[in-house]
DNA sequence: GTCTATAAGAGGATAGAC
DNA sequence: GTCTATCCTCTTATAGAC
């Protein structure tokens, strides 16, 4: 199940155009049913009703619901990480940070099925993506608190813990999309008016950049 | 299967020793293999299996799965909140702040599973405590709202969203229970060091306290 | 590639003896 | 109150016709 011990497709896997639509159909379905039911809760029935296929068919294209689910998963981290990827050591600090938080809560109203699926996996214990955690993502949170860490010690940030600092960036980013329907019960339908959005950027920005700005003395 | 549906035990419900003494194993070992699991995940055989009883045996003490799973809930719903209700008006904002958030990091750290079960409802849209949320939740929250927006405009806090601040403490204080295992993968065993939580609480409440503080012009 | 039919098994829930 | 045995539904997955 683990999904480093999946090959990726090689270009000698060909596909034809058919087969390449129909899989992208399967996995967009599956997407929305598995971040909202979770693994167990979703029946491949399910899927192939919103992909509009039998389900022989679907398991025609992936051969186990396992197959579909950790395909989901695949797609969805590498364009999870790449806001961090991104973020440019030789950039202005408060400037960088600025840029991966706003993208981070672009990406999470944007696609928030796609959070909640890393969220139930990852809240059940990570299942299929243990390997991933501790090998790709460990290597990568390791390399950008360390650009962090670099500039507290320039004197260009507060001192703050660069791994805490990154938690606490996931945490309050994803919390809006993860816990969707406990915001909206409390603050009602005002969350789908225009400017929600750019209340919680204002919101989440100026509290966590006011905490890592230098203060002048 | 909404909670507010259900009516809480009556005092003319009388319950032996031994029944109250069952119920508690079954509902200990409920949240374990629920929080763990979800609830389409667990089966009542590991819920038995856990509480040392025969399925049926349980069965007879819950008719269904899902009252377990609702009185587990409910349990766990009272004591989450009540830090949130310690909130004092007449403290000073930023002692009261602290003691708020810490309350939530403590019992997030002794009660991962009590965290990581509420997380998983309320991710997959809440079927069980919607109508909790949007009544007892809400009330709450709106009512604390008010007194956080009141040290704002008294100039005890910087000014802030007092719903977003709410949020994020959230956000903050449950990330470490819930994404545990994401946690674990960057950091490895150092989080099961003595002074780890010690570091976490540092962290979360100097950039959060840090961001509400009136700063001196 | 897509369908109908069905095998195979897991898991929730009950019957009824003790 | 607790157990063994069992029913029955739901779900994954496959067989085989078209």
């Amino acid at each position: 199940m683990d999904i480093t011990a999946r090959k990726k497709p090689e270009p000698s896997d060909k596909t034809t155009r058919i087969q390449e639509a129909n899989r992208r159909v399967i996995l967009d379905a599956a997407l929305d049913v598995f971040s909202a039911y979770g693994f167990r809760g979703t029946t491949i029935d399910q899927i192939a009703e919103k992909a509009s296929m039998s389900k022989p068919n679907l398991l025609y294209y992936f051969k186990r619901k396992q197959d579909i689910y950790v395909s989901v998963l695949e797609e969805t981290l590498e364009a999870w990480l790449q806001p961090l990827h991104d973020l440019d050591p030789a950039g202005n600090p408060i400037e960088e940070l600025r840029r991966y938080i706003s993208k981070k809560l672009q990406m999470s109203a944007l696609k928030p099925e796609a959070s909640r699926l890393f969220a139930n996996e990852i809240l059940h214990g990570a299942p299929a993506i243990q390997t991933f955690l501790k090998t790709v993502l460990k290597k990568l949170v390791d390399e950008k608190a360390a650009v962090i860490r670099q500039w507290v010690s320039d004197g260009r940030l507060a001192p703050i813990d660069p791994y805490h600092l990154i938690f606490m960036i996931w945490a309050t980013t994803q919390h809006y999309s993860d816990f969707d329907v406990q915001i909206r019960a409390v603050l009602g339908n005002q969350v789908d008016k225009p400017g929600f959005n750019d209340q919680v950027s204002q919101a989440v920005l100026s509290l966590i950049l006011n905490g890592v700005k230098v203060r002048q003395v």
